[in-house]
DNA sequence: TTGACTTAGTTAGCCAGCTAACTATAATGA
DNA sequence: TCATTATAGTTAGCTGGCTAACTAAGTCAA
């Protein structure tokens, strides 16, 4: 996402404030710094999850399964769920496939459709890896009190809403 | 970074907490809420510089070298500050050549090493990319005043003091 | 009832990262 | 001095995103 690890320190800053007055130097640093961390950030649990076999995009979908009352759902809608296309869910799906952890079964009322069943070995997996990542997230977290977390949580939602003027 | 659009809501969280204890609520809602604004920042930034023609990496290389005082640096030294490898800074470099927006030459006390020369085409270029991104990001940050940045960029250093404990 | 449209899923091919292996050059030390 | 090692850059091939084009199935209205 942001892969620049040299962070433009504050005379770097001010030499192109200069020549851009338009700059916010403070909006600037904030941003490159929220992008950096949470860069930093999903890198390191991408490690955690790499250890476990997994990569994000399969992961997220075996954990939007496990949230289903009945294991199961379908390629169109667990693709708007992960934000992917229906594409990517395709490949996703078939590498889940191919590990035994989800099965294809093809619905009876609308022939177009596929169902997507979390298998035992899908819900083994996550219970092997969630403990160690929410394990990994707590001590990640923990110099941060619950004061903090929440200022984190109303600074980002307000980061938020400044995003469609962006665009 | 984070595909994922439908975030647990509290309630799934706290399902998901019954199963794996270890899960620590606010720690994990934290952490996605801040991998997932993150994402849709960066996201809005490479649309502006797709508008412009750029993409994000060959974007870093331009302003790179832009810092340097004779705008002049090293496919290694870039790699390295770019947070890219040497392989990928290739491509990036080879891109940016074919713009015109850069040149390479060769160095000629180490016949290694090549020098990477910004071009007036690309003082040209970031000259039209770089107060459009400042203004966006400007207009982005708005809602947040001086207190309010600070004490984000004082909770991000805390996450990232934590991010070593999570590999 | 049949032609146009919509929807679900897949396939094909592009792109920008990556690693590993390579060439060329420089530095080092027995 | 010359074999070894280190460094700079590139190339080749992999991966997981993407878009666009496709097939198959369902829907709807003239």
């Amino acid at each position: 996402m942001l892969q620049l690890k040299d962070l433009p320190t504050p005379d770097v800053l001010a030499k192109f404030a200069i020549r851009y007055p338009d700059a916010d130097v403070t909006a600037v640093s904030s941003v490159l710094q929220l992008l950096r961390v949470a860069t930093d950030l999903s890198i390191a649990l991408d490690a955690c999850l790499s250890k476990h076999g997994l990569l994000q995009g399969r992961w997220w979908v075996l954990i939007l399964l496990m949230r289903e009352d009945n294991k199961t759902s379908q390629p169109s809608i667990l693709a708007e769920k992960a934000g992917v296309t229906r594409a990517t869910m395709t490949g996703l799906l078939d590498g889940l496939e191919q590990g035994g952890l989800i099965v294809r079964v093809f619905a009876k009322e609308d022939r177009r459709t596929v169902l997507i069943n979390l298998t035992d070995a899908g819900v083994e997996k996550l219970d092997s890896v969630m403990p160690d990542y929410y394990r990994r997230i707590r001590r990640c977290m923990q110099g941060l009190d619950e004061e903090k977390r929440q200022q984190l949580q109303q600074i980002l939602a307000l980061i938020n809403l400044g995003i469609p003027a962006l665009i």
